[in-house]
DNA sequence: TCAATATTTCAAGAATCATTGATATTATGG
DNA sequence: CCATAATATCAATGATTCTTGAAATATTGA
């Protein structure tokens, strides 16, 4: 995770739609969402909104996507996701371990 | 940390300046830096140009000020970084601890 | 193969955001 | 009190981004 990928990640998950589908999507497991549920979950989008907003997730690297009939399977790009927390928390520490220690008691305390 | 108030955090995380000033100002500690000496450390940008975006950080609760002398100091806040994160995790392992291991992992290395 | 389903692509318009240069505000030293 | 220093504010411009509606692509069942 460098620099330009964790500013392309920031960037998709500072919109309303995109920041819900990719909690959608982390809850929805490894299985995934096909992009059509994903539009209904969204108050009913149109299909093209999804289809950008996903395009634009895919393209962030969050999300990866996968045919199964004539569906697309969408599900969270979870190695990435983690990726961005360790580069936000690298940086956040040098130093002032008081930064890290909330978050690490919210991550014991989820997992 | 409510969906709002993590919508402004990554959009302000988002755009590469601020991005780099927060990270600045992480590693600078609490006692901060003086807006001029964060102007010269973003390739010598223009006053006005700081200002927008220290305000913009400002606004999302990330960076937070206070007066002395001529000069005002920025720091970061640290308590709404750590909540950043917390959030992000939060909704990130329901299930799924797979997702927040590696993050773990990160954030125990550093602090 | 044909019709229907699922999704993407495209063009256009509205809205938001970042930068610049000029001006205003606040505070200090002499 | 004045001149200067440090920072913020404002208006205008150019660049991005989001949404919509229409049309195109890919897949399957009959």
């Amino acid at each position: 995770m460098d620099e330009k990928q964790a500013l392309d990640a920031f960037a998709a998950l500072s919109q309303e739609t995109r920041l819900r589908i990719v909690r959608l999507l982390v809850t929805a497991g490894p299985e995934g969402l096909p992009a059509g549920a994903i539009g209904e979950a969204m108050d009913g989008a149109t299909s093209s909104r999804i289809s950008f907003h996903l395009s634009h997730l895919e393209h962030a690297g969050l999300v990866v996507s996968r045919r199964e009939g004539r569906s697309i399977i969408y599900s969270a790009a979870l190695p990435v996701l983690s990726g961005l927390v360790a580069f936000l928390m690298r940086d956040c520490c040098q130093g002032h371990p008081e930064v890290c220690a909330p978050a690490v008691a919210a991550l014991s305390s989820c997992c």
